[in-house]
DNA sequence: TGGCAGCGTTCGTCAAACCGAATTTAAGGA
DNA sequence: TCCTTAAATTCGGTTTGACGAACGCTGCCA
């Protein structure tokens, strides 16, 4: 609210690369999220090429079928490069060593972070284009095993382990183990 | 039912509602607000008695004239606490159903978001004084069970489960079995 | 090489959003 | 009470977004 309210760019480029992004990231075709969220998929061929002005109710069934608010489609997202490498960080105990934190990654001020739990299964690998340049993907894993980062280096992760990479180059998850899940926290300015 | 932010109430209403209360507030004529955003009073009249369906452009045009983000027409009032049970989100998946991730929390662009792992034994409790206003702390369990939020209104979640809150009254953080840790996310402006 | 299947774009058609004008409703003021 | 002014709601006409079908494109397999 204490923010610019008028966004410079025109909403409707905004929602074209946001409905790209996200999708990507989904790892859904554009023919089977039209399908999920009941439009034509000429509709939302239209608006990921920017053309057209979509309804509220068009967006929305996309935003459901995305799993990502509203807002999330028409607010501007923002790249800066920042990767902060972490899992080595001793945790710091209070006294009675019943509680401990560590600092994994400080954001800047002005990026923006989306907050994901991720769920996969062994046999798939999930790949990632390049997205957004600055980019940066956090994941924090909390059950089963991981690899996961850039194609030429990817990491294995343990339960607690945690990795952040830059999104801007092609990267990839894949799970080791059954059940395994993890955070991810992903920044773009 | 309290998923604010993936699948609110009909957005037509909350757009209707939250026009009619903008404008409210600004102090202006339908017929006045209308001519500022450079659309016609009929439409306006009908997008505040819940009838009808703008598009994109329409409403960014009213959110202008109102001086108030796009998000504010569309997104209803969030709660203090926001819990989200694991298992309780949609988790969108793709074809090979390897891969699946859900939206927990989608950041305002301008926050400031850190990250932390928590790692907390039985038997203390961790005491935190409001910080800054305007401050909300996201937490997700990732083993044991913790008992978490407000002072005086704390959840106990459990594996996978989600909380959110804000960080600006004094809240706690109790591990309720051993080897609880949890990944935090904290977020000021 | 040909055929097949899935993905994305382009093109007419139709319903609906948007508009401007007329109509109704509300509130004073003499 | 009637008249005047302004706001808000309906009422046809036009523009445009959404849909479905058809089309090009690419990769895969026999």
């Amino acid at each position: 609210m204490s923010e610019t309210e008028n966004t410079p760019a025109a909403p409707l480029e905004t929602i074209a690369s946001s409905l790209r992004r996200e999708r990507d990231r989904a790892g859904l075709t554009l023919t089977e999220l039209a399908k999920r969220a009941g439009i034509a998929k000429s509709t939302l061929s239209q608006l990921e090429s920017g053309t057209g002005n979509p309804s509220v109710e068009t967006l929305w069934a996309l935003g459901v079928a995305l799993g990502v608010p509203f807002s999330r489609l028409v607010d501007p997202p923002t790249p800066q490069v920042r990767v902060v490498r972490a899992g080595q960080v001793p945790i710091v105990r209070s006294e009675q060593s019943t509680y401990g934190a560590a600092l994994l990654s400080s954001g800047e001020s002005g990026a923006r972070r989306d907050l994901y739990v991720l769920e996969l299964e062994p046999g798939g690998v999930r790949h990632a284009d390049a997205h957004i340049p600055g980019s940066v993907e956090h994941v924090i894993l909390t059950a089963g095993r991981l690899l996961a980062g850039p194609e030429d280096s990817p990491v294995e992760l343990e339960v607690g382990d945690y990795v952040s990479f830059s999104g801007d180059v092609p990267h990839r998850y894949e799970a080791l183990a059954p059940g395994t899940t993890a955070v991810l926290v992903m920044e773009h300015r």
